[in-house]
RNA sequence: CGGGCUGUGGCUCAGCUUGGUAGAGCGCCUGGUUCGGGACCAGGAGGCCGUGGGUUCAAAUCCCACCAGCCCGACCA
């Protein structure tokens, strides 16, 4: 959107009953609707005191108990919680918000590359399905599967499932094949390449072991699918998408990951190649962050995408697909979070400022509460990266600091104090979620209001740089095999300790040492850099040689 | 799907061994006192003790079955 477009967050459209009910029942929007746009401001570092915080708002702490800190955070910012469906989650309109805003983004990235997206069904035909021989393999026994329609009641008062169908269908764990049927239609010649579509749905897997955001039985995702005439295009377009997850990664969600391909053992059933980028979360351990594969024509055969080349030849296509989650959410929570609770990137936080209106006395409280109101409208009319800001006042009548807490846990980039004492010298306390949270910054109204979106880049880069520098800590390059069990053995076996990391080592390329690894340590690899400048050496298992080393971890 | 543990107000749990009218803390509601702050005082709401069956005069408590969850193994975005 540029400058003088319709903003679709104004409420001009209300009339002024609905206008006052927005006003009275909804005072968090303030008493104004928000206005236009405003100049985006550059980036520079904002400076500001450190202060150590004793208490914490999360427990246990993160050093303490990992996985039961990364549950408590998630259920202290009212992300998510579990739902009585085994597996399955309920996603609070605070995570939602964080999803909606990755979408937006990552979607306009798609369109912004010629990808449009479309839908395809939930249901896949049992026979479709199991037209890829590795893809079943892979997929079989974490299927959902339909058998019945219609409930008939019975004698003995239940529900009981009624017709059974002639065909099960699958919930879909991917579309490949559904989406196969439709290309094999669609596609005749040269002429109708590529095909470059995307979609965002819901997806089952019936895992064994759930954890909120980061393995759910059902869980939100895009899917992208493309065919290209030849297999040059298909691995360029597979590239492609890797580079614009490997941005979307670092520029939006501060997460620096490493990208290069899977091992034989660990690509996408079906795939000739899966290209993957791995993060690394504060316990050290890698996660998948999103996926791009190369399929080569193997989805083709199986779904007949077939087409007549320039030189009058049926050939079959070169399709490619490639998926990003909600696991997502998940990871910037482990990326990201304090013993304080969460904190958000300020590109993906649903509300990036919330204002705190402190009024100890009713004569002042009017006026403080203006201010406020005045200042969000101002603020609502600039933009930070490619949206307007998102503003709250904060008028709830909550007693201490109840209210600023709830907002730290939230992880709301950046908190605004503003009372009776501020508004004489017509100034705000400002606290940045990235710094400890008693931390507070003096400044002028009009500066902090013409800062803003720069105080917010500010906050992006920093959480960038603090999960490189951890990242970049914890990645050893290792030499021999002794280091490496070393690396991933803990000192303490009863309660493991916070250990490991990634690991740079040579490997002779084979799936039985890949095997004995993860049956030793539970370590895998994550990936196999492409772009890395690959000297060779020598495996530090069997001695024997190596193209370039590879990056070895524990994962989610 | 195998092995171990656990199901009691929204949350964390006590009570169960030795059956006898359901408890605490936190949270929530109301009132008050505080308040540039996760405060305090008083009052209050909220539970057929996972579900079904059995034993018994009587079951949160004993027995059986089932269901769900957690941890450990095989799988995964």
């Amino acid at each position: 959107m540029t400058q003088g477009d319709v903003n679709p967050a104004t409420t001009d459209y209300l009339d002024s009953s609905s206008r006052l009910n927005i006003a009275q029942n909804r005072p968090w929007l303030g008493t104004e609707p928000p206005y236009n746009v405003g100049p985006f401001y550059e980036t520079t570092i904002f400076p500001m005191s450190t202060l150590a915080s004793t208490k914490t708002a999360i427990s246990p702490r993160r050093d303490e108990d990992f996985p039961e800190w990364y549950q408590q955070v998630i259920r202290a910012a009212e992300l998510a919680e579990p739902s009585d469906v085994r597996g399955c989650m309920v996603i609070r309109p605070w995570g939602y918000g964080i999803w909606e805003n990755m979408q937006r983004q990552l979607d306009a990235m798609f369109r912004a590359t010629g990808h449009r997206n479309a839908y395809f069904p939930l249901f896949i035909p049992l026979s479709y399905f199991a037209k890829e021989a590795e893809h079943v393999e892979g997929f079989a026994k974490e299927c959902a599967v339909v058998t019945h329609t219609r409930l008939e009641l019975e004698a003995d008062g239940r529900l009981k499932p009624g017709s059974p169908l002639s065909e099960p269908l699958v919930v879909r764990p991917t579309s490949e094949t559904i989406i196969g049927a439709s290309y094999a239609k669609w596609v005749q010649s040269y002429r109708d390449l590529p095909i470059l579509l995307n979609q965002w749905a819901n997806v089952v897997r019936w895992e064994m072991r759930p954890r909120l955001f980061l393995r759910t039985t059902e869980f939100l995702w895009q899917e992208g699918h493309t065919v290209h005439e030849t297999e040059e295009q298909a691995r360029a377009e597979a590239t492609l998408i890797l580079g614009i997850y490997e941005r979307f990664a670092r520029e939006h969600l501060a997460l620096p990951v490493f990208t290069g391909t899977k091992s034989e053992s660990e690509k996408f059933p079906g795939a000739v190649q899966t290209l993957t980028l791995e993060a690394m979360v504060q316990d050290r351990k890698a996660i998948q962050a999103g996926t791009s594969h190369f399929l080569g024509q193997n989805f083709a055969k199986a779904s007949g995408i077939q087409f007549q080349n320039r030189e009058g030849k049926q050939e079959f296509g070169w399709t490619t697909s490639w998926g990003m989650t909600t696991r997502m959410v998940g990871t910037v929570v482990m990326m990201h979070s304090d013993d304080d609770g969460l904190v958000l990137p300020p590109r993906i936080a649903p509300t990036q400022i919330v204002i705190l209106p402190i009024t100890p006395k009713e004569d002042t409280r009017v006026k403080v509460l203006e201010a406020c109101d005045a200042l969000a409208l101002e603020l609502r009319g600039k933009r930070f990266a490619d949206a307007p800001l998102e503003v709250e006042v904060d008028r709830r009548d909550l007693g201490g600091g109840v209210k600023n807490w709830e907002w730290i846990k939230k992880g709301v980039p950046l908190r605004l104090e503003i009372g009776p004492r501020d508004l004489e010298k017509n100034s705000a306390a400002v606290s940045r979620r990235d710094q400890p949270v008693k931390a507070k910054e003096s400044m002028k109204i009009d500066e902090f209001a013409a800062r803003a979106p720069e105080i917010l880049a500010s906050i992006q880069d920093s959480l960038h740089a603090r999960a490189k520098n951890f990242r970049d800590a914890n990645t050893q390059v290792i030499s021999s095999k002794k280091d490496f069990y070393d690396f991933f053995t803990p000192k303490n076996s009863a309660k493991p300790e916070i250990h490991g990391g990634f690991a740079l080592a040579h490997w002779n390329g084979s799936r039985e040492v890949e095997e004995q690894i993860k049956n030793d340590l539970k370590v895998t690899i994550r990936v196999i850099p492409v772009d890395d400048s690959a000297e060779p050496g020598q495996c530090i298992f069997t001695g024997e040689p190596s193209a370039r080393r590879v990056i070895w971890a524990k994962s989610y």
